[in-house]
DNA sequence: TTGCAACAGTTGTATTAGCAACTGTAGTTG
DNA sequence: CAACTACAGTTGCTAATACAACTGTTGCAA
């Protein structure tokens, strides 16, 4: 019984671990988007993130209560980014005739145009900073975790993140 | 050439894919995280990552400095954090007469009461939205990972994480 | 020793995020 | 159809974060 707690302690202690590293990680990468997307496009990553949501829905317009499921975001966060997005003519927001209590946001041509850019720009310091550093079994290692994490802890959203921008 | 391209832009995908959400489970969990620390003992995250660390110092007294790097802060960020925790009677900053630039931070008694009392309930949650969804390999193998990826940017402290707080 | 550059930390200021409260809409129940 | 509840989104307010500029210290060089 001691040696279980023993060997339950130390494991334990490798959980903790891997979570602070998950968090380190996390922390020196979103700062290298962040800057690189402020420099090169004036952008804030969680800008981008919203305009990549857009994106990845192909021209069909989002809900904000939907991006801000998406961004795992407070439905004021979400508002505010969105504010600054249309405020810079990045995207739309509409309500819809047959359900006026919705916001209906897209695209704008020029939000297009933006989002292109950064998303080079982004895949750039991704590759850099992340993928590069990877296997494709690794790869596919973390994501299987990292699925079942979001599953168990409510926060699985189906996400494909297929922009599929540059054709 | 084609393949090549087309298998590269799939594996590009999936890489993303994983990045974000490595965001998302980051978000996820730090959310319940925070939540539950500020419930029970009021404390951010943040604040109880620095007060592990000097946990972690075993009573050796940490620089500014040297938290800011482990805790992947600016030096401003980390002067608050500390400002809050000194307020609250957590911590004690002392510069030495050795070097006057410096700042000595460490744990009060009190501090280290509500430090082991946080550590608890962060240890419950982290259990809950993380640890027990992974197993021992899988913890293995994500540590792997991300020293690697912290290493390649630079940011690898060959932190030990380990409070070893409830002997 | 004087002067200067690099360093450690803090503070001024502006931006950002979140909670709680509010507005307005849809659906439901009597 | 009136009242009530739930919902979608926004706004007021406060707290937290970061950059840049500042204070004070150390080490080095002329």
């Amino acid at each position: 019984m001691a040696d279980v707690k023993v060997r339950g302690r130390a494991a334990d202690q490798d959980q903790v671990t891997a979570w602070i590293n998950l968090q380190q990680a996390n922390r020196v990468i979103e700062g290298f988007l962040e800057h690189r997307l402020q420099s090169e496009v004036d952008l804030s990553w969680a800008e981008f993130e919203l305009l990549m949501r857009l994106q990845v829905a192909a021209g069909h317009p989002l809900q904000m209560s939907e991006i801000a499921a998406q961004l795992i975001n407070s439905p004021s966060g979400t508002t505010r980014i969105a504010d600054r997005l249309e405020r810079a003519g990045l995207i739309e927001r509409e309500t819809p005739a047959a359900n006026r209590r919705v916001v209906h946001v897209k695209l704008t041509q020029r939000g297009q145009e933006v989002l292109e850019q950064a998303d080079r720009a982004f895949r750039e310091v991704l590759h850099e900073t992340f993928a590069m550093h990877l296997t494709d079994s690794d790869v596919a290692e973390l994501r299987g975790m990292l699925r079942k994490l979001l599953e168990r802890n409510g926060a699985w959203s189906e996400t494909r993140c297929d922009p599929n921008l540059s054709k």
